[in-house]
DNA sequence: CTACGAAGTCAACACTTGTAGGCCAACAGA
DNA sequence: TCTGTTGGCCTACAAGTGTTGACTTCGTAG
């Protein structure tokens, strides 16, 4: 229960104390990492990810608490969306569409948040927060009406995500076989319209 | 393993013969539609949907052989598409939009489906399978090129699963604010441009 | 070198899961 | 009425789950 927190992300070797077994640690992470996005919640056993790390399954729980806490610290999200004001407002959904393609392919951390957020309350309750956090406010600088903002970004994450599904997660064959400039080339537009056409 | 096909679906009192646990059965399909749109494939016990149909869990066993079994007789989805001769061509973006969020409302198979398909191999291509063989023939009729119709297909599907993921799954408050007038107003003139516009 | 705390191992727990098989009651045709 | 079939319930099992606590090994400060 008094999990310490890991500083293991913070790679600064002056002032955080790295400990001995941050090396396991970060092998834990890695290893639900993988068996989040490839499984989901549920068939990601605690004892699946241990054997993939090579440590005992009980380390899980003495650094991360219970299953509920390693998700947690495995899956923590960070867009980096790119400052919105220096984003070219005639041509910000082109940039978020390639900037998100990018994020996807190169962070399997993606894919298993959205996996899990289909079947766990948590995890869908987390997805919810990345957006709201990382995604409205570039809505808010592009858009005409700042209080449109979080109805604009949602519909931009539904066409984001939807694409993230079934080329991710379903694999659509038609979708996989789809190279990034294309999609891009279809769904800049799209974006284009959700985050700055008037309303319709 | 000898599970006999259930005619229960079909409504035809003259020549299918209906078995005395017709009732039984059709109890089982409900429960099970629904605790899989609830909960996804795994926490969708057969403990639990037994329960729910309040019936012995061997009964879920003795008439659909196992757990996979159950799920295949309880996720049969009609998208019950319109006739695409039918649609105005230069119209079919709303057509579809409007279609699909009544379908995806009074249905709670399509979110079961969904739920089912981000965790479970069966379940992902059957998702395949319903907007291959019931979406593409209508972009296959609304595109200047048939031979574009799986991608065009593929692209639409993107922008409705992803509208029914973060409506009726992830349910993002900003998404599940929106109207249903909204929504088709958003989505039908992207839909459209999938469908019929020339390849960017 | 020694002692102490951290890191790691082992075995077990309580519980849930899908699944199997035996048993009893209700029905239908003779 | 008797008999074979169908529908239904109960108990049980083997496997797998998250989780716990006691034990051993290791690294290092004194």
């Amino acid at each position: 229960m008094d999990v310490k927190v890991s500083n293991s992300s913070n790679a600064d070797p002056g002032s955080g104390a790295r400990r001995r077994s941050d090396v396991t640690r970060d092998a834990i992470l890695t290893a639900a990492r993988e068996r989040f996005a490839a499984d989901g919640y549920e068939r990601a056993t605690i004892r699946a990810i241990a054997k993939d790390a090579d440590i005992d399954p009980s380390m899980v729980m003495r650094y991360y608490g219970n299953k509920e806490g390693l998700f947690a610290a495995a899956v923590s999200i960070d867009l980096s969306m790119p400052d919105p004001a220096a984003l070219p407002r005639h041509d910000v959904g082109r940039a978020l569409v390639a900037h998100f393609l990018g994020m996807w392919e190169e962070n399997e951390v993606l894919t298993a948040l959205l996996r899990v957020g289909t079947t766990n309350q948590a995890g869908a309750e987390r997805m919810q927060q990345v957006f709201r956090e990382q995604l409205t406010p570039v809505a808010q600088k592009a858009c005409p009406d700042p209080e449109q903002a979080p109805a604009r970004a949602a519909l931009a994450a539904a066409q984001l995500l939807g694409l993230a599904l079934t080329r991710y997660v379903l694999r659509f064959p038609p979708t996989v076989a789809l190279s990034r400039e294309e999609i891009v080339a279809w769904l800049a537009p799209t974006l284009q319209r959700y985050l700055t056409a008037p309303s319709p």
